[in-house]
DNA sequence: AGTGGACTAGTGGTCTGATATTTAGACTCT
DNA sequence: AGAGTCTAAATATCAGACCACTAGTCCACT
């Protein structure tokens, strides 16, 4: 904590470049959205507290209604705050919980200029990579989850209903063993445009479904038996399949759309 | 209660599940939304079309012009589109910027509940991860370029401008030698709040200029040799300690915090 | 002819003030 | 005491207006 009276020499000037980003925009409720940001930012505001009505507010700051429903309009879509309507209604801050921050994230990707390969190749490294941390934290509770998992997996394919969602479940709740949101969340990312773009391809090869949940069984009996090298090296080629078939559905389409 | 016999009786459901998500919203600005971030990604909308005006927009769809400006606010917010004033401005789609996404992604990271030291540990996961990839892939234009920075910033480092943005900025040049616009979005928006819970460790530690700058440069010379064992050691190592450092800086914190 | 400045039309940004709708909680009425 | 109703508070939306900004256009002056 000395710390303190050394830590602000020569601070102050020099921005460190791009936190101030040009702030250009007049617009009001562009303000007001960045001090609102600001507040929750700061945790003046937590999770959970409700901001004034949008009159007050519009009273406070000395805007229109209008105005402040679009910067209200904008936090919500970024996630920072709920609305209701209705009396005891309004906007509340929201604990932007990881699952949501995932979709959020999928939503962005979906919509990005990347390829389905480039997704997949990094999801594939992201996988792989957590397995040391899976095998090392994963508790018993977790193990028994997991073979439950695959055992209702072989239950449903046996039924026709096994898909591409059970899978991407799966995969999230592996991820989960490493007991660490930001990777959980991430996976969890990764799967929800995946799953849009496989669609097709796992209707044309179901055959997949065997293989596939039984390489899940053996990868959970392998982190049970705690031995990374097994589980990274079935990890990998679970994922290698999946990348191949994403390069063919991909050459596939980019064929169809040239003629 | 007789149902009408037209309706087809139940025919009609079997949601592929989540894909319409909860239509909720009575909201006509959400259904505004909806529609054309449809048109946009059923590319009947591409990137550079402009929208109509507002006005015309709300006359077409028969609501008026607030409720499109919020429509508009939020297609804003998730970065589908660009706003400009004036004549011949208006809203135009726009292709979404892989460095735009990963600062979308950044924004979201860091107003998340996940604490510094999990998305330290995702990182490390993750660049480690890559470098198998980097090596393979990185050019003679990457890797001279990688020479170039890492001269560049030992000569700041000397006149004591070396500061966490140019790190950053290494490992996210690190990340494009993958040629994966996916990973290097990713790693930059690791970047990103990293840069921010990390400033104050930087300045108790400065000695990490050298140490750190010497390490990107023996990484470097490692990835020119194809060594991909001696990348990844040293990039493990590198990594480990700014982990240990956010940890530290964690737990200063945590205990600021309850006193 | 060329250039600078005023003009103009189109567009988003905001305001005002009103109505409709939804919802939690208080308040009846039996 | 319970069920239904009423009310108040809040958002959702509308309509019409005005302002500020911007890119062209066009005219007057050099």
């Amino acid at each position: 904590m000395s710390e303190h009276v050394t830590t602000a020499p020569k601070v102050a000037p020099r921005a460190n470049s791009d936190l101030y980003r040009a702030v250009s925009s007049n617009r009001m409720s562009e303000a007001i959205v960045d001090q609102i940001r600001g507040l929750i930012r700061s945790e003046q505001l937590r999770p959970g507290d409700r901001l004034p009505s949008e009159r007050d507010l519009g009273e406070r700051m000395g805007v229109s209604r209008v105005t402040i429903r679009e910067a209200m309009r904008v936090l919500e879509a970024s996630g920072l705050i709920e609305i209701k309507v209705g009396a005891r209604g309004g906007a509340v801050v929201t604990t932007p919980s990881s699952t949501k921050i995932g979709t959020g994230l999928a939503d962005l990707i979906s919509l990005s200029p990347l390829t389905a390969s480039e997704v997949t190749e990094a999801r594939q490294v992201f996988e792989v990579g957590i397995i040391p941390i899976v095998v090392e934290r994963a508790t018993d509770d977790d193990i028994a989850e997991l073979r439950n998992m695959v055992a209702t997996h072989q239950a449903a394919l046996r039924n026709g209903e096994y898909g591409m969602a059970m899978s991407a479940a799966f995969h999230v709740r592996v991820a989960a063993c490493t007991h660490n949101a930001a990777i959980e969340m991430l996976v969890h990312s990764f799967h929800g445009p995946l799953l849009m773009s496989l669609r097709e391809a796992q209707v044309a090869a179901p055959l997949m479904g065997h293989r596939g949940t039984n390489e899940h069984r053996d990868f959970v009996e392998a982190v049970a038996a705690r031995d990374v090298a097994r589980a990274e090296e079935i990890m990998r080629t679970h994922l290698g399949r999946t990348a191949r078939r994403v390069a063919r559905v991909q050459a596939t389409r980019e064929r169809e759309a040239k003629s």
